[in-house]
DNA sequence: ACAGATAAGTTTACGGTGTTAACATAGGTT
DNA sequence: AACCTATGTTAACACCGTAAACTTATCTGT
């Protein structure tokens, strides 16, 4: 409408590649354009689809609800995502790097392995009080998660790689008594998920005394793999 | 119909109990007769949620369908409960008893209180293997739980109290460390609660893993606890 | 410059869910 | 015999995710 492209029918031969004509530049810029602004769209949808998601809890998300939200009607999301759970997990793995910047941030407070994975779990219990439906959509409602992975696949690659290495920094100062790294690793993760899972669950102590508790958890797990 | 209650008429004052006369005692047992069938009617329709819920899993669970194998309307099991989540509430009770029941026993398979809680813990796990969304239902899927309670009250009231009492058989030959009994048996429960979530949430290994890893995690916290 | 393909959005529709309201009816009570 | 209550029913409402058909605008190839 605004951009009448004019002259064109003067370049019979455009499938020849170096010579870049200027229609060729306009064709591309107009195809950047429609994609740049097919992003911003995805873009809106998903922020609105975090919004609804933290503010009504995972069970009350509804893709309808995002889709009036947005201004389109509910297929129209269709175009962009494949389903709903499509939706979802593209909002997860916004948020699974957030998280895992959390956790790095976390472990670069401390230098002593001991101290950094004391930090990590402090981090990863408060991410799960600060975000509990999201906690609950990354980690509690994907039944498609892995399947047939081995130990260390699953403690090094899911994410958890700040964890992993900061095992290994404890496994080298001999924190780490008869356990492999990797079940250290998958022991440690473990321990904490579950308090993280009590959090955005059931709702049955103060979001402070998880804190404590984690502190209480963390160190006892340290202990026993350093006595182990 | 097959009681026809013939002399009442002469008796204008039945307010008095003591001599209970035959219209009386008809009049008793033929209410008792229709609890019994009610009651009867209720564990028909609790059993099949049970086998609906255990066959095709907690999210695709349903009210209709339920009503539909029971052979009723689904609106008719709204005479016997409030609404879909007070039947799964009855659902869950019931496991919870079994839970409970399965805890004791392993409880009661050793002496030792760390033997205790080791088999406790793979007692647990074992659960939430055999019944995963039995463990999703009564443990990942209730808001509702609790609120307000103090950690004492969580760590003895809630199903737990072998837990508690093993923990405190623990405690009692020094296997604690600084912490105080409620808040060690919390830890526990939190470290075997996240294995357990795992397992009924992603599937990522499988389920002899994860007994292991029970293991590892069991031995991991008691000697944390014994050294802190 | 015009015909055709392609992309993005719409309306409509299907099958599913939990739940409420209005009605039917059998049984026991008065 | 009249009444009431418990236990069902059907109909209906308001959602949900999603597929299919249609509309419309935009870009493309001849």
């Amino acid at each position: 409408m605004l951009t009448p492209t004019p002259l064109l029918s003067t370049e019979p031969d455009r499938t020849q590649s170096p010579p870049a004509k200027r229609a060729d530049r306009v064709r591309a810029r107009s195809a950047a354009r429609r994609e740049s602004e097919r992003l911003q769209l995805r873009d809106h949808v998903l922020q609105i689809a975090q919004r609804q998601l933290v503010a009504h809890g995972y069970h009350r998300f509804s893709l309808r609800e995002v889709a009036e939200e947005a201004g389109y009607s509910p297929t129209a999301l269709y175009r962009h995502f494949a389903d709903r759970d499509a939706l979802l997990e593209e909002v997860c793995s916004h948020y699974f790097a957030q998280f895992s910047a959390v956790l790095a941030a976390a472990d670069r407070s401390a230098t002593a392995p001991r101290a950094r994975l004391m930090a990590q779990a402090q981090a990863y219990v408060q991410f799960a009080i600060d975000n509990p439906a999201v906690y609950r959509l990354m980690f509690l409602e994907r039944p498609e998660m892995g399947m047939g992975l081995s130990m260390e696949e699953v403690a090094s690659d899911a994410g958890f790689g700040v964890l992993a290495q900061a095992v290994g920094a404890l496994a080298a100062t001999g924190g780490i008594g008869s356990l492999e790294v990797p079940q250290a690793t998958m022991v440690l993760w473990a321990g904490v998920h579950g308090l993280a899972a009590m959090v955005v669950t059931m709702n049955l102590l103060p979001p402070q005394h998880f804190l404590a508790m984690t502190h209480a958890m963390s160190v006892t797990m340290l202990d026993g793999l350093q006595h182990g």
